[in-house]
DNA sequence: TTTATTTCTTAATCTAGATTAATAGTATGG
DNA sequence: CCATACTATTAATCTAGATTAAGAAATAAA
């Protein structure tokens, strides 16, 4: 994933910024415009629904980008918040950096291919959502992301799987 | 969505096709590089589970593009099958197309745009299936496709919401 | 180290939605 | 037009996973 650091590199006005576990980098509610590139740590967005309970999007580790998409492309509050579960640094800059006129076309061309890499892995993960039960969706998640669970507790596993944390460890139980 | 055509009307080797209802464009298990933009009809893209279910992923009508991401992106054989639910007219062209030299920087930058415009999408379904009902994921498809449910059958709404048509009828009594 | 807080596990009960099956309604093609 | 194949509905039963509750382990904090 360089040709991330690329596309930012050209970024003047993105700056790098320790982060602590636990800190909240975006709340629910608010318009954003911003992205999160993870240099360090472990950060991830989640929405929180009207029971109050967390529902985790994604995960992001070393090299990846958190934004929430959907508040910025249709222009709606967040449904998600982005906090962080480990100490680290990120580098946060503003998404309409992605479309500037500052970008060369080589660069447009990389962050394509980005764009449509991450279209491919959520087209999986609805499947699944859909088609598998969550036994098969956590033995995918481990394999898929064998680095994360190491580092993350067992209920943002059922978190991002779709589960309640005792439905996980019936189903850990069970392997 | 007009300069999406903008964008095809540069590839000289895409052609409109002419499509019968029921008519396969895709099947599962192919490496596929092909996209295809509906100019009039209705097509869908699903994948078939080991115990032989449909799982509707998206609906394509009028102005929509339809393609299987994750198959072009990861080189894996496709998940989706891809069929035309309408008679109507396609054009078929190649997902190469979309990073080539031919495209002007004005034309990524569109095109950009529109595939963070489906990952918007795509973040808001993912969260969708995770945090509500079957009820609540009814009411939000037929708020947000009003024009869709009449085109097709039961199942199919069914399908694209995760549950089977029983359920659908069910849910539907009680509105 | 001791205490407080968070995380994990186990077990009993409950429920949304699946499965199965039977019936009736609706298309569709010959 | 009829016959065959889809499509939708209703009802009985079943099950994966939710909920509730309580105790054990592990972390963090003091």
């Amino acid at each position: 994933m360089d040709s991330l650091l690329e596309i930012l590199s050209v970024d003047t006005e993105a700056v790098t910024k320790t982060i602590k576990k636990k800190e909240i980098l975006q709340k629910q509610g608010i318009v954003s415009k911003n992205a999160f590139y993870v240099k360090k740590g472990l950060i991830r967005s989640y929405s929180i629904d009207e029971k109050g309970k967390e529902h985790i999007f994604m995960f992001g580790s070393e090299g990846w980008i958190i934004a929430d998409l959907e508040s910025n492309v249709f222009n709606r509050p967040t449904e998600l918040y982005i906090d962080c579960i480990e100490d680290g640094e990120i580098v946060s800059f503003s998404l309409e950096y992605f479309n500037s006129e500052n970008l060369s076309i080589e660069k447009l061309r990389k962050n394509s291919k980005l764009l449509t890499r991450r279209i491919g892995s959520l087209q999986r993960r609805v499947i699944q959502l859909m088609s598998s039960s969550a036994k098969e969706r956590y033995k995918i998640f481990i394999e898929t992301y064998p680095h994360i669970p190491k580092r993350i507790p067992q209920k943002m596993i059922a978190s991002y799987l779709g589960i309640t944390p005792e439905a996980l460890s019936k189903i850990r139980g069970q392997l």
